[in-house]
RNA sequence: GGGGGAGUAGCUCAGUUGGUUAGAGCGCCGGCCUGUCACGCCGGAGGUCGCGGGUUCGAGCCCCGUCUCUCUCGCCA
């Protein structure tokens, strides 16, 4: 017989009944009724009950045994006595009676149960990890995490993909985050960096002819963390592509995504096919470049029904800026004056003003609320059949049937009109939010969200995916009053090239209109990859630089290898990044990164397990010609 | 860096208007118990109420400072 055992805690069944067996694990949970005492022995795969009574030479030993201690249990398996059997557990209806018991390896007091299901503090969760990933939950979560990745490299490959390492220790990035760096020995002063992603090297893959590249990739990113965002380190499932449009990225990426969500999906519907919706659109339907579809909600543009209007307030800064508008945000269902307060409580909360509305109730036409008496019945009615998601005189939505340029696919708009077929109803509120767009629709976002919450709008157990395309290739940066790029500066302009190199940097208004061959999936508001059409051609990569202010030294300087390359036969080539910890985060149900990594840093980048980060010694510093500046205190 | 929430037994939490000796469940230790699977019953140990200062006759509770955890804004091309 092996050492440690014959079988796992999860073989033994029925047709095992008088076989002998030797077991090892952990002791889940001990039950002490004095005469007979059972142990549910655990180990990866599955928890076995043992029983030990008075006749059996272990019983001395037995008794002793405490949660968590590994013990090695020899013992023969049986059926469990009639009306014993436990039907909840695959072995529930063997026993295993123990003759002989060897601690294998005993525990002292445990700081958190692992039997149980219970909210812990974070620190103890992750100061005693391994305790908590004994637990079912994280365990299952890891295996799952483990098998969504092979599932994806499986994906890949089959569509001919291959993965390739990139190193770890590189250059220092100007753009982007912050970046982890690491001081050279041989090198003093000098840096390494941890790369933020692979994002030139898979682009140098490409240069260099291997024409499908993919990668389970680390990135390393110095930013402050958030529940969705893990400090420091997470993964990516990274593909760069070789003579491809944005439609053949779309075409290779979707169903690998779709595939994984359907398998590991439970069951839960995934979108069939992908909507695309241009940026622009998504800002003013949804005030975020994230939107989360389960949520029917649009937002409407109303500022015709405002402008002139007897409502002062709105009618004058409309006629007094060109550039603002008024934007409603409806909530069907929400026509109480104790909601619409509250909603106007949590805006103020939000940092707003307040927040304007008007509701409905029966035999009330006109609507109640202060807006509603100062706009009059007339454009009160306007704006409440307007509200239908279609556009109109009165009201409007980022459709294709009004603008050519954006991209609003009509399934998108289908929930909202289902819902409201006609415009809003008694017993429904608007909500309006005035301003500059700019300066609104993240607010009108959180709002949309926040009423789609409140009102349990949202369809629930489904993924609700889409593409955003055609992000603005530049912003306006405020602070520097200058042009700056809006994403990664390696995005293809989607602009005829011969033209794009003979803009003139002056001209800002065609500039900021310039969109990029640039592209985000996202599901369920989550940000799940973001990816672009790359610029290869050195023309317009020197322009689409200088076009932000920077000359060719910087281009040289910062990007010297991809720019050197570029330089010697480059293909046309993209890709896309699909961070790997939010799809097992979203496939897990879970809503926080720690339920799906194996030892997480805490919120402040802290390993509390090995204590990283740590200091080092003298002679380290000394090596690394760092000497130490800390701040007082 | 800013804002919100939290910090009381090993763990999860309660603790009234500031008032005598700070409680419960789980866990731990001891005893009883031959069919449990969240076993049950009896008993016991275990507390610098995060830390420091202040107000008060009196502070777990009020005030100030500070530390820790967490969520969030900034940040994350």
């Amino acid at each position: 017989m092996h050492r440690y055992r014959s079988h796992s805690c999860g073989d033994l069944r029925e047709a095992l009944a008088g076989e002998t067996t030797r077991l090892s694990g952990w002791c889940h949970r001990i039950r002490d009724h004095g005469g007979v005492l059972f142990i549910d022995l655990r180990d990866h795969y599955g928890v076995t009950q043992c029983v030990v009574d008075p006749d059996s030479k272990a019983f001395a030993l037995a008794e002793k045994l405490r949660s968590e201690w590994v013990v090695r249990i020899d013992g023969l398996v049986r059926k469990r006595p009639d009306g014993t059997e436990n039907p909840e557990m695959p072995t529930g209806f063997v026993e295993v009676y123990v003759t002989e018991i060897e601690v294998l390896g005993p525990a002292a007091e445990l700081p958190l149960p692992v039997f149980g299901e219970h909210n812990y503090p974070e620190d103890m969760r992750l100061r005693y990890r391994f305790l908590d990933l004994r637990r079912d939950k994280l365990h299952k979560n890891i295996m799952l995490r483990g098998q969504i990745i092979d599932s994806l490299r499986a994906r890949m490959k089959e569509r001919g993909f291959f993965e390739f390492q990139t190193p770890i220790l590189t250059a220092s990035s100007p753009e982007g985050a912050r970046d982890f760096l690491v001081p050279s020995r041989l090198h003093p002063g000098k840096f390494y960096a941890l790369p933020q992603a692979p994002q030139q090297f898979k682009q140098l893959i490409m240069v260099a002819g291997f024409d499908r590249y993919f990668q389970i990739a680390p990135c390393f990113r110095d930013e402050d963390a958030r529940a969705d965002r893990s400090p420091g380190e997470f993964y990516q499932l990274d593909v760069e592509m070789s003579f491809v449009t944005q439609e053949d990225v779309f075409a290779e990426v979707e169903p690998v995504l779709r595939g994984i969500f359907e398998e590991f999906g439970g069951g839960r519907p995934v979108t069939p096919k992908f909507p695309l919706i241009s940026y622009s659109a998504a800002i003013r339907a949804f005030g975020t470049d994230k939107p989360d579809l389960r949520n029917p909600l649009l937002i409407h543009d109303v500022t015709n029904a405002f402008r002139d209007s007897g409502f002062g307030v709105f009618a004058k800064r409309l006629a007094a800026d060109p550039e603002a508008a008024v934007w409603a945000i409806p909530a069907p269902g929400g026509g109480q004056r104790t909601f619409c307060d509250r909603m106007d409580s949590w805006a103020k909360s939000e940092g707003q003003p307040g927040l304007a509305y008007i509701f409905w109730r029966e035999g009330e036409e006109a609507g109640a609320g202060p807006v509603a008496k100062n706009i009059g019945l007339e454009r009160g009615e306007h704006i409440r059949r307007g509200l239908s998601g279609r556009s109109g005189e009165w009201v409007q939505l980022p459709a294709p049937e009004t603008l050519d340029d954006e991209r609003f696919p009509l399934e998108v708009a289908e929930p909202y009109r289902r819902l409201r077929p006609d415009g809003l109803m008694a017993g429904d509120a608007v909500f309006f939010v005035l301003g500059k767009p700019k300066d609104i629709y993240k607010f009108a976002g959180a709002a949309r969200l926040k009423i789609g919450k409140e009102l349990n709008l949202s369809s629930g157990d489904v993924f609700e995916f889409c593409w955003i395309v055609d992000f603005p290739m530049y912003e306006w940066n405020e602070d520097e009053k200058k042009i700056d790029f809006s994403h990664n500066p390696f995005s293809m302009p989607n602009f005829e090239h011969e033209t794009f190199v003979g803009l003139d940097a002056a001209d800002e208004k065609t500039v900021l209109g310039i969109k990029a061959f640039q592209y985000d999936i996202v599901c369920n508001g989550i940000e799940l990859s973001s990816g672009a059409i790359r610029n290869h051609r050195p023309d317009i990569m020197r322009k689409a630089f200088a076009l932000a202010g920077y000359d060719e030294s910087v281009l040289e300087e910062k990007f010297g290898g991809m720019y050197r390359a570029f330089q010697y036969g480059a293909p046309p080539h993209g890709g896309i990044a699909p961070g790997v910890d939010r799809i097992v985060m979203l496939l897990a149900g879970e809503e926080n990164l720690r339920e799906i990594v194996l030892f997480p840093m805490n919120q402040r980048a802290e390993d509390l397990l090995m204590g990283a980060p740590s200091t080092v010694t003298a002679k380290q510093l000394r090596e690394l010609h760092i000497r130490l500046n800390l701040p007082n205190g």
